[in-house]
DNA sequence: GATGAATGAGATTTCATTCAT
DNA sequence: CATGAATGAAATCTCATTCAT
């Protein structure tokens, strides 16, 4: 009986999480109201506080969320790719066709949201913490480029740390633009910077 | 206090557009109250209805005015610069640097919180605004790269449009990652991207 | 204080609507307060926004309220007396001597200023609307004096209708002085034109 | 020169108290603002505090106004006319026809405010001065009816007194009716209220 | 004497949160 | 456990009124 209970808990609280991601995303955390949240969960508004202590926490928990989801992307990604520069090109090209997607046009606000918050906040804790969900990903891709760098095919002038960093960037402000703009063409960007790379290539 | 000249009235309107950015910047619009941004310019929150119609218009003016500055900068810079891509470089080290005065920081942070306010709006009038920001910048870039191609330091494989809008993604990516983490060495990034496009020159 | 009874909701709508009534009658709808009303009904301002959606809202529903008591006074009246025109003097002297009532007072006050509010409105709809409850009066008091004037008790010359316009508008001023001077004698006043009415009968 | 400016001074205060009964009229005392008054009489909204020292005292002016051109109305009337009935007839119809005039409309308006106000307030002088103007008009009213009486044309059985404030009232409700239903035959009710005295008079 | 910018005191309305049922 | 009615603390916005110019 407990074991039941304890997963209709769990059963509710990823319903919660998943009506407030939407509701969050749709209206932004400030306008969105937890009887909106509670409405799209099916539930009363009151019942919500038996399992977040307080809309801050929901919208929290929301972006832990969508946070790990895109670092599962890139972990399991970078694991499952033989090469490691198609990993990079497929999870970017995966996550810009994503926005296309409630859901994950959602997270994209939600997490942007959070870097707002994050940023104002003087917590130096929460700032570490979006921080290394950062540098989780830069070291992914950093490593990547390692490799491709030791195979030759990047030169030994480009630093692949720091071109980790900047493919990063990228792949985040192209999110960003492509969210307003669904015109903006990420997969044409990605092959140009591929091209900038196959001709930086030496022997290509 | 009547007949008050027509510079005095224009200087209250700055101050009080300077005081809101400033507030915004910091708590974000949503839970910045007029109070706030009243006590930050010094008058009355009254007062500040004979400037703006309502706080909705006051956050637009403020996000106006950031990006005005924003385009200022770009438009000034390749303007003076005999060099295109230095041009580029002086720009994007410029603005990452101002990153760390708090009013260039609290306009990056208002021109998300607007983003993220036009992506949720259906308005297609505000996105098309939004979007037209961004394309007059990459216009520019993409002219100084079209330049730097034709002089022949920049493969003719390399699309320099698609190429222009993946640096803009970068700069903007990188803006927001520095605003979060302050050591996120950007400066590195822009000499390893450099260093990419000098490897990729065919002479070199 | 979930699952609460339909009746308990009613009751507490009816105690909104009264202490509404007390208190627009007393203050005048522009300067009462929705604090004001609270406190008359025992609640906080914001509860009563779950049962009307403004003040506003809350104003019309105290106006139609006394407005259906009035007609009601009227059609019940009429019905149950077998002299027509006694039905016509048994209303008005009620009507009148409520006057002395706060409750009737109050409602007398709030029909004044909705008067005013429609005339004002250019607003077709809520005109006919308040027209069609004069017009539903007059149209008893008239099928009164046409009885009458049948019955031979009402000289032919006389138009039933319009009197009935004239005796509802004499009924509707005399309220209204009679809101201002207690002593206003409006017992006499329908002495006296039952006595014309009696004097120019023919065969009296 | 302390003439023309005594004059003028006048004038001024004429112009704003006129705007004032345009504005309080159109809007309501209580959503009228001191603003609108003032650009109305094309002055500024502090200037309207040198002429009257507050919002409550500029209304209650225009209402002894509007009262003072009433009274007038009635006296003139009644001196100049040698058939005192017909002077009823006359002043009747008269204001019953100018309710079409804005100017006449927005002093019913006001004036029905007044009462309101005076109503609510406790303060028995207001109470007093408002049942003068009643009963002053009703004076001569009655003085009226006491001479047709005594040239037998209404029946001693008819207290004329009496029918003097039952007429008086039908006045002000008719102009109460006709303010919200312009078609609401105020000429109709006045020949039904004269042939049903016609019908009363004995010889007839 | 006139102006109109500024103040300051509310008023309506909205919600996160609590808790009786 | 869930419900949803109620609270109470804001927050935006409006104006009558004042007073420096």
């Amino acid at each position: 009986m407990a074991r039941v209970t304890e997963e209709h808990i769990e059963a509710r609280r990823r319903s919660i999480l998943e009506a407030a991601a939407r509701v969050f995303g749709e209206c932004g955390i400030a306008s969105a109201t937890m009887a909106d949240i509670a409405g799209a969960a099916g539930i009363s508004a009151g019942a919500i506080y038996r399992y977040f202590p307080s809309k801050q926490d929901l919208a929290h928990a929301c972006f832990k969320e969508g946070a790990a989801q895109i670092a599962d992307l890139w972990g399991q990604r970078a694991a499952e790719s033989p090469d490691p520069m198609a990993a990079f090109y497929a999870v970017a090209a995966q996550s810009f066709e994503d926005l296309g997607t409630p859901d994950a046009a959602a997270h994209t606000r939600i997490m942007l949201e959070n870097f707002l918050d994050v940023a104002r906040s003087g917590d130096e804790a929460l700032r570490d913490a979006a921080n290394s969900e950062h540098r989780h990903i830069i070291r992914g891709l950093a490593s990547m480029l390692g490799a491709v760098q030791s195979s030759g095919r990047l030169p030994e002038a480009v630093n692949a740390n720091h071109l980790a960093e900047a493919l990063y960037a990228f792949w985040l402000g192209a999110r960003i633009v492509r969210m307003l703009d669904p015109e903006f063409d990420t997969d044409a960007q990605l092959a140009a910077v591929s091209a900038l790379m196959n001709a930086a290539t030496p022997s290509a």
